[in-house]
DNA sequence: AGGGTGACCTGTCGGC
DNA sequence: TGCCGACAGGTCACCC
């Protein structure tokens, strides 16, 4: 379900609510995909410091130590002092003096992990690889360019791999690429300075707007709060294989890259 | 070392 | 109605 605005919208909905809350409890359901790397009990008694966001991970910092939350394919949290009883696929939660926070992830593709700190090696296993966070001034187009020089694979892939750029998921790498007018399978070392600049941008707006929109819900994904997101609703080509393109009406094309579904459209998007 | 593939797990949907 | 395969927002370990 989430990509970096899903993740950046739950983070927003709950942050300011849990800062500073005391946890009175952890609780921890079936396996997710990776252990939690302690015991639930030994949470009890710290204090949640503030909530931020690295790539579609979001940190916990606690008061000692940090919780790594991945919501995987279908996971989302809700947080709210009156949650109704567990279900079947709720599988961690945080009970504390201003509200508990809950995950919810049928598939348990997700994952909350411990570490001490973020220089701790249970942290830098999983955040040291992770590219540039595209909404932030680090992200350049001349790096960003120069990136995608070294990569000879398709630039569909390489926005997947999340090494250059972080937080781009399916959704949003078929967007930014029609809203950049390149095609998907375009091999990433070709593009031009100028194509590569002018896909840097699509990148940042099609992540700031769907942010705005409060994400994509495609089934079930909603934020903290319970909101749906409305991204799905203005997406141009995701999900619309065989409908009239917005803008030059050729019929949205579908194809696979990785196991993974990729639309475009053939008129739009050029190599 | 970059690049491709299978694996993890559950639910849903379309076709027969 | 029931069964079966394909597919779903991610990413890691493993091969060449």
């Amino acid at each position: 379900m989430p990509e970096l605005p899903e993740v950046e919208v739950t983070r927003q909905s709950f942050a300011g609510r849990i800062e500073n809350a005391r946890i009175h409890t952890a609780w921890l359901g079936k396996p997710l995909r990776w252990p939690l790397g302690c015991q639930p009990a030994a949470l009890a008694g710290r204090r949640v410091l503030g909530v931020r966001r690295r790539g579609k991970y979001l940190l916990l910092d606690l008061e000692p130590g940090l919780l790594l939350i991945h919501l995987g394919m279908s996971g989302s949290l809700a947080f709210s002092d009156r949650l109704p009883e567990r279900g079947v696929h709720d599988h961690f939660e945080l009970i504390t003096d201003q509200g508990s926070l809950r995950l919810h992830d049928p598939r348990r593709f997700g994952a909350v992990v411990y570490a001490p700190d973020e220089a701790a090696p249970q942290a830098r296993k999983l955040l040291d690889r992770l590219g540039t966070e595209p909404l932030s001034d680090q992200f350049e187009p001349l790096a960003f360019w120069r990136g995608l020089k070294q990569r000879r694979s398709a630039i569909k892939q390489v926005l997947l791999s999340g090494d250059l750029v972080v937080g781009v998921g399916n959704i949003y790498a078929c967007e930014a690429l029609f809203h950049a007018g390149i095609r998907p399978t375009t091999r990433a070392h070709r593009l031009s300075r100028v194509r590569a600049a002018r896909l840097h941008q699509a990148i940042r707006e099609v992540l700031a707007r769907a942010v705005l929109q409060g994400g994509s819900t495609l089934r079930d994904f909603s934020s903290a709060s319970g909101d749906a997101g409305h991204f799905q609703l203005e997406a141009a080509v995701y999900g619309r294989a065989g409908q009239a393109c917005a803008v030059c009406a050729t019929p949205i094309s579908l194809l696979r890259q990785g196991q993974r579904s990729t639309y475009f459209c053939h008129s739009c998007q050029r190599n």
